[in-house]
DNA sequence: AAATAAGATATATTTTAAATACTTCTTTAA
DNA sequence: TTAAAGAAGTATTTAAAATATATCTTATTT
């Protein structure tokens, strides 16, 4: 059980973000890539989606590039997760559009596992980016060091 | 987030063969195979690691074939899950040997990510094979239909 | 107005791991 | 001693994730 690459680099990126207070200074997608050393252009991808989803600003042109669109207290993890995570069909029957499985009529099994991804998500529901970021002077210079 | 098609067999296994009340009667491969509509040739190596767990007894030969080695009440899926399942990698920060985030050493994320794990599998670790299998009846007149 | 630097967007390719298939071996009851 | 069952290893296929490439759009600076 896993999630992609992408949720993670989605969740680092708002990391990132959170650790320059000055919400007036812009950071850029070469920047991050390089401070993380992941694809640009797969991170090109994750930051597209969470300006779209709202988390972030995105400025085009010269000068351009990108921060926080919200208070690091006003982003959820759970809520992030969730929107950037493609599915949580944990098994067959999760995805009514692919499942063959003959006994889901009255198997108790995804109820079960039902039960036990909503346990999972609410932990995630409690948390936001500034919880999960508090150690920013630490941050900031491991993200010096990258530099 | 998915679980893989290798445990969701795996239980699928353990469901079938909580049908069979009757524990000198044997099932096999090809007929189990045969009821979901999956591929025999996985479900060998699944049922053979179902067998190595000490969670079903195969018995080779002519006439031979597999039976629940446990009572259905004594075979936790927290634990089944826990054995099948290859990794609970969620984030990259998870598996050590190959973990490259520079800011692991200061992140809150891999802390919460596994608090959530692990409240997802206290869920399945609450729950036996008996539970999800309740509705014998039902589930042994949908196996009957695939014959 | 032109040049440049940034993100936007679509498509293509590579890589990886999961799923499946195939083959040969071992066991055991009829 | 043969047939039917699982054991076990290897090979192939498939699907999805990850990455790369290329072109477009936007906005700033000169």
């Amino acid at each position: 059980m896993r999630l992609t690459n992408y949720t993670d680099y989605s969740l680092r990126v708002l990391i990132y973000l959170s650790t320059t207070t000055d919400t007036s200074k812009l950071s850029n997608i070469k920047e991050i890539a390089h401070a993380y050393g992941i694809s640009k252009n797969h991170l090109m991808k994750v930051i597209y989606q969470l300006g779209k989803n709202g988390y972030i600003e995105t400025i085009r042109g010269r000068n351009g590039g990108i921060r926080l669109a919200l208070d690091p207290s006003q982003i959820n993890i759970g809520e992030v997760v969730r929107k950037t995570e493609e599915d949580f069909h944990l098994v067959e029957c999760f995805d009514p559009e692919n499942n063959h499985c003959v006994i889901s009529p009255v198997c108790g099994l995804r109820h079960v596992l039902n039960s036990a991804l909503q346990a999972y998500l609410s932990v995630l529901d409690e948390v936001t980016l500034d919880d999960i970021s508090k150690n920013r002077p630490a941050l900031t210079d491991l993200f010096q060091s990258t530099k």
